[in-house]
DNA sequence: CTAACTAAACTGACCAGTCAGTTCAAATAG
DNA sequence: CTATTTGAACTGACTGGTCAGTTTAGTTAG
């Protein structure tokens, strides 16, 4: 057989995570602490850590030059690995660019699942919550910038793949503002839809912001005038 | 010396925006109404529409494929001129776009000015201006585009231009967030900076999110969704 | 008359994707 | 316990193509 038919990878990013069952820990390199717990037997061995690397290095370098900016020898050359590798472990530069913006979405998902219900007040929930996005784009400033060069791309690239991670995320803001609107009487001729898109927007847009032209505003700040959108929709 | 040294242009972008004293009516074609009545008598004659048409195509193509994804021989061809012409009227690729952004944010700002003062209480001015905001979306939904995919990389090609246009803008938001904080009693814990980033930031977004995903959503569900900004800011 | 523009050819760099070959850890055989 | 095999993981030179920018000789229009 000459082809050697190598691509063991090819997850194409549908339901649920990873190969393995555990789809969550993969790639936090500081996460709370309650991440799983066994590591050591994973038998692919090697190709978990390359990607891992192969997602790092392009996170960095994509979110700094954009997408088509960035070559796939300097992420190789970034990872650590050969051109090859990249090749080997994803189809194309295309079919690696829509697994990292799966797996940063992932990494975010756990993150706000974490916060929610650690707080009894709706509102005080929602705050947490956005600091935890907040958080977020405070280690992962390039994932950030991915996302917004990209998916209001008409038809892009990633089209689909946006108009999936999308409703995930806004499902876990939208289910914060119906806590907050069964828990609180709220502007009911406020479109629920258009806020969830102006609560998730300025979370990227201000923390992108603060982190671009005033990196001394603090994440308090950031988050207070976020958290502005929700007060303005509860009625006093 | 060799080299030709063509450019005629070279505008620079600095204070004022075109050679003629007349910064306005420039580029929108279907504004208002009221825009100019002459344009025969145009002394520079042929540079101007050419680099108009050259704006135009640009920001189409750009908006829709990324900065980097588009080719000056398309935008020469979309524009219906020749690749020479792009080079005799700009110097190079990247001055093409650091002039356009420009005229954009000139066109923005003149829409801005224009509804200034056309109301008495400062929030409904706000929501002209929200709505004026969010009508040039809906006329220039590339520049939009090209705006929040460019704008956050860090040392980017362009980030003096950015850093320029960004504060001119800001600083109109930020008059119209001053006349409300005069007028009504606002939160003074919220960050001036950051709110008026999170505003930008919402237009900009809830714009663009309305026309890629959720088309039948209407403006001014849009316009109402980032005024609940200003309506969490005032204390009721 | 000349500024603005055309058309087409050219250059030099750069880059996505390929593929024949190498490495090495684990499985199997002796 | 050592030798051999297997194949997934990885390598990096190479290919075919693209693109920004240049140049030149000629055309158009104010």
């Amino acid at each position: 057989m000459s082809t050697t038919e190598p691509a063991p990878a090819e997850s194409g990013a549908a339901a649920a995570g990873t190969t393995e069952p555990a789809p969550a820990e993969s790639a936090a390199p500081a996460a709370s602490g309650a991440a799983a717990a066994g590591e050591k037997k994973l038998r692919p061995g090697r190709t978990n850590a390359t990607k891992q690397r192969l997602f790092e290095a392009s996170m960095e370098l994509i979110g700094e030059r954009g997408a088509a900016g960035v070559t796939v020898d300097e992420i190789a050359a970034a990872a650590g690995v050969s051109k090859g590798t990249v090749y080997y472990n994803f189809g194309s530069k295309s079919d690696l660019i829509a697994q990292l913006l799966r797996h940063g979405v992932d990494i975010m998902l756990v993150r706000l699942q974490d916060v929610r219900g650690k707080a009894n007040d709706p509102l005080e929930s929602m705050n947490n919550m956005v600091g935890q996005a907040m958080e977020f784009m405070d280690d992962y400033p390039s994932f950030a910038r991915l996302w917004v060069s990209e998916i209001w791309r008409t038809p892009g690239e990633w089209s689909a793949v946006f108009a999936e991670l999308r409703a995930e995320l806004l499902a876990v803001i939208g289910s914060a503002v119906e806590s907050v609107a069964s828990g609180y009487k709220v502007n009911e001729s406020i479109a629920r839809g258009s806020l969830e898109a102006a609560i998730f927007g300025a979370i990227f847009v201000v923390g992108l912001d603060r982190q671009t032209y005033n990196p001394e505003r603090t994440r308090e700040q950031s988050v207070a005038a976020v958290m502005t959108i929700m007060h303005g929709y509860v009625i006093k």
